[in-house]
RNA sequence: GGGCGGUUAGCUCAGUUGGUAGAGCGCCUGCCUUACAAGCAGGAUGUCACUGGUUCGAGUCCAGUACCGCCCACCA
């Protein structure tokens, strides 16, 4: 025996939500089994920075992914949602080093030992709080297979990998203009630069040919450079210059002599055709270098001054070397004219300074047969992008990759596993010194003392790897890559990667490189890119413009669930970016506010379906006998199928706000204001039969409705489902079986019948609220309707009018009485309220105006369209019949409505 | 310079294969009807950015224009 239960009349989610993100903790709820049965479904996390604090695109991408999850674990599909974090090398480094600046160090006064041992230490304060964050938004990730980039399964499959891609030489060393960055002191690759339209100048120089015979004129936005040029271009075919080619020039300053060659590269058309060329530090002049053999000098210091072949000017930063060139430049006459110029500078990503084309020494991934092989794969669809406009962007990238630095001059993240043989050059690491790369420094001696003698001395590469590379192994290194693992044969490759578009190239596209060569497959099958998240003006949030909103504030105001459904709701197909309301003042959002209010509204209607059930579960009470079923049972039965067909075929097809919606309208329109409403009198009626099937019905359907919202609102859906099911605490909805919908029990005619009484019960209270009758008082009402059909209809439902329209006496009739009446008119069915006593005439004449109006131009509009004659022959059949239909009821709603109209 | 998205009710946004526009919020009216006032009932609201084209029919397809936003790019 169970007691009925009580439960408050306003849902809180702060009672529910820790208490099963804790019990689907503790019982392992989500673990993940390689040996059951089951087709696999499986998610790798994108990584999270393992310092950084939760934000609302996290909030939102994983929302979606755990709704994914949800909703594929109740399908019946073997899940594993493997969480984990990212060991983010330059902002974890950047955050470290200004703790050390703020104690008046450098990383290099307490040295790499200390520093990494600081790092992890930082690592091990800050790193649980995103993890513990997502576990507030109720993902249901397998917490037991969590993995972070540097643990030890992870680092041992980044040596593997390097290892691997330098013995089938897709990885090599080299000294190559890189993208330097002079704030952190590092290379980065392409993708961490991006452009800036700056107000900056164009200055002229003019350089004299060294025979004295003239002069010509180049420009630059950089001057400073030009203390490191070894040449001028020109255009093979710029007539102007044929004649002046292979002759030399000396260059002002430093006095140096430097030959104008011809390059293709060359606009004739820009400027004066003339370019400058400096070939250590600009990529185009690097190119034009190799090609006609020009020397490469290196002006510039590590942290952006200049060095000794700056001549005088050495040591000065650059940007002041800029002014102090110009005003030497200017001195010698040599200054044409300086000109304001908008061009694009680019920047480093992280440092927020303009990067510098630096020559220097580093790794690179040899990226065309890498990229040659994942766009073979692209070739089948492989992977699918979700939308599909995606895929473009990422065929193009990978089309035009250039090979990809990954040695970082830092020290947090995966030290580069080559050792360099300075026994072989006096103890220095020089360009020449041989290195041997392996997984560790144990096999690193053996195969030096193999090659190099018994004495050889080994030193690591003091560098570390871009942290992408290790992310870029992130779904099979997580389940223990190269091993051959239970988890690696069950669930890889995944099933689907959740990400958001700006991550394409540094993650999607690093993965399935990697993949296609370590794996011979594409990582996942299918790529969902969603949309960012906008603040309340439609900015993207960022941490720069600092309009970030915090999820948690909305989660501790308005409960998880509602976050989430608010995020979930906003998606459409496109995947467009999505907007939040907020209101930054008093931290309320409009919109989950609404959420939170569909959160209480399931609450209360749980609650009232609860208190009516004499404390017996859906199952104690058993599925209604079919043959019991009343109208209103088929019709919301009928609904519920049909919900949860639409809603499966949403997500089948990535469509979840769309389901949301759908959930939405379902849940609060027809199982809220209809059907409870409409089956309140038989669970206070006499009849324990009619009582019983109501109870049967709100019983299975509600636990439908808990089933079909789960993955969109896990804790209201399990806290309600356990107190319905009074299920043990050992047993969970998010294990049950989604509802698929059973196309038998779809009527359309249930649907159609209902719909008909639905209206004419909205339009006797429509007539009320027009005639002013009070809410309290019960009327006398008259449906007429020439259809016996129709007819038949109303008297199924007359009990549903009378009780929802509050009508006491309803007659329903082919004929119409001949008196003044209040008049409304739905589809082809009259409904007259005679009002006893007496009618307010001009309230009456206005309604039927205002009605006859609207009807007036409906049969204008279908008149118009059938009596075109082009419609009516080349239309198919049953839109015209449509139309005629439509016709034919309107024109019935403005006879009634005219004969009443002469009655007033 | 290429490419991509967007423009629909006061606001935020939906509108699957072309069939004559919708939801939330807000607004107006009336209701504390014993599940829910975080609620219930009723109501109002649109030259679907602009121009042309295809079509019997265009928010939906095609071409172009304008404005907003994003991505990519080695014009010094």
């Amino acid at each position: 025996m169970t007691a009925t239960p009580t439960l408050p009349s306003q849902y809180d989610p702060s009672l529910t939500e820790s208490k099963w993100q804790q019990a689907w903790e503790d019982q392992q709820a989500f673990k993940a089994d390689p040996s059951a049965p089951g087709e696999p479904y499986c998610v790798v996390i994108p990584p999270p920075n393992v310092t950084g604090s939760l934000h609302m695109g996290h909030a939102f991408e994983n929302a979606l992914i755990d709704l994914l999850v949800r909703y594929h674990r109740m399908l019946g599909r073997n899940t594993l949602w493997l969480p984990g974090t990212d060991h983010a090398s330059i902002a974890v480094q950047t955050i470290l080093e200004r703790q050390l600046r703020e104690e008046g160090l450098t990383r290099y006064d307490v040295g790499r030992d200390r520093f990494l041992e600081r790092a992890w230490e930082w690592k091990a304060e800050s790193g649980g709080r995103i993890v513990n964050q997502l576990r507030r938004l109720g993902v249901s990730a397998d917490w037991s297979r969590e993995r972070f980039t540097m643990d030890a399964g992870l680092s041992k499959a980044v040596a593997e990998a390097f290892v691997r891609l330098h013995e089938d030489e897709l990885i090599y060393r080299g000294n190559y203009l890189v993208n330097w960055c002079p704030a952190s002191q590092s290379a980065v690759s392409d993708l961490e630069v991006e452009s800036k339209e700056v107000d900056g100048h164009l200055w002229h120089f003019r350089y004299p040919l060294t025979d004295g015979s003239g002069y010509v004129e180049v420009a630059t936005t950089r001057p400073e450079t030009m203390l490191g040029d070894t040449g001028v271009a020109v255009n093979p075919n710029d007539e102007r210059y044929s004649a002046i080619v292979g002759k030399t020039l000396t260059l002002p300053i430093m006095d140096r002599e430097i030959p104008i060659v011809a390059d293709d590269l060359v606009d004739p058309e820009f400027g004066t055709g003339c370019v400058k060329v400096t070939p250590a530090h600009d990529p185009n002049d690097f190119e034009m270098g190799k090609r006609h053999d020009l020397p490469f000098i290196n002006i510039m210091n590590k942290d952006g001054t200049l060095n000794e072949n700056a001549g005088d000017f050495a040591g000065q930063d650059r940007f002041e070397a800029r002014k102090n060139v110009v005003a030497r430049l200017k001195d010698e006459g040599v200054l044409i004219k300086t000109e304001d110029y908008r061009h694009a500078v680019p920047y480093s990503d992280r440092g927020k300074v303009p990067v510098e084309p630096l020559l220097s020494t580093q790794w690179f991934v040899k990226i065309r047969p890498l990229a040659d092989k994942t766009l073979a794969f692209l070739e089948n669809q492989d992977p699918r992008f979700v939308p599909e406009r995606w895929t473009k962007v990422y065929r193009d990238w990978l089309e035009n990759l250039r090979d990809w630095c990954i040695s970082r001059q830092l020290w947090w993240g995966h030290q580069i596993p080559a050792w360099y043989v300075v026994s072989e050059t006096n103890g220095e690491v020089a360009d020449d010194t041989p290195f041997i790369v392996a997984r560790s420094e144990a096999e690193a001696t053996e195969k030096a003392q193999a090659q190099y003698g018994a004495d050889a001395k080994l030193q690591q590469d003091p560098d570390v790897l871009d942290t992408w590379f290790s992310s870029g192994l992130w779904p099979f290194s997580t389940m223990g890559w190269p091993d051959q693992t239970a988890d690696l044969a069950k669930y890889y490759p995944t099933t689907t990667l959740v990400t958001g578009f700006d991550i394409i190239f540094f993650w999607v596209a690093r993965m399935t490189l990697m993949a296609g060569y370590f794996t011979d497959q594409m990582p996942f099958s299918t790529v969902y890119i969603h949309g960012l998240v906008r603040d309340e003006n439609n900015k993207k949030m960022s941490k720069s413009a600092n309009n970030g909103i915090d999820p948690l504030i909305l989660i501790d105001k308005y409960g998880t669930d509602a976050v989430r459904y608010t995020l979930v709701r906003e998606v459409t197909g496109a995947g467009q970016d999505i907007r939040i309301d907020y209101d930054r003042k008093t931290d309320e959002s409009t919109s989950v506010e609404a959420s939170r209010n569909f959160t209480n509204k399931l609450w209360n209607a749980a609650r009232f379906v609860m208190l009516n059930l004499d404390g017996k579960s859906p199952e104690d009470l058993g599925y209604p006998d079919p043959k019991a079923l009343e109208l209103s049972d088929r019709w919301i039965l009928s609904r519920f199928h049909r919900t949860a067909q639409t809603t499966c075929r949403y997500l089948d097809n990535y469509g979840m706000g769309e389901a949301a919606k759908g959930l939405y309208e379902f849940t609060w329109g027809d199982f809220c204001d209809w059907y409870i409403e409409l089956v309140k009198p038989r669970l206070n009626g006499e009849d324990a039969a009619s009582r019983l099937t109501a109870q049967q019905t709100l019983a299975t359907v509600l636990d439908g409705i808990l089933r079909l919202l789960h993955p969109f609102m896990p804790h209201i859906t399990e806290e309600i489902w356990h107190t319905l099911t009074q299920s043990a605490g050992d047993v969970f909805l998010a294990h049950q079986i989604y509802p698929t919908g059973d196309e038998a029990t779809i009527q359309g005619e249930v649907e159609a019948m209902v719909s008909t009484l639905i209206d004419t019960i909205r339009t006797v209270r429509n007539l009320r609220a027009e005639a002013g009758v009070k809410p309290s008082t019960a009327i006398r009402v008259i449906l007429q309707s020439d259809s016996p059909q129709e007819r038949d209809t109303l008297q199924q439902g007359s009990a549903y009018i009378k009780n929802l329209a509050k009508v006491e006496t309803l007659e329903i009739s082919d004929t119409a009485p001949n008196e003044k009446m209040f008049t409304g008119v739905t589809g082809t069915i009259q409904v007259l309220m005679p009002l006893a006593g007496f009618v307010d005439v001009d309230a009456l004449r206005q309604k039927l105006e205002k009605d006859l109006g609207k009807v007036t131009q409906e049969i204008k509009s279908l008149q118009g369209r059938l009596n075109n004659a082009g419609f009516v022959k080349k239309a198919p059949p049953e839109v015209v019949d449509g139309a005629k239909a439509a016709l034919a009821e309107a024109e019935k709603q403005a006879s009634i409505l005219n004969a009443r109209l002469s009655q007033v």
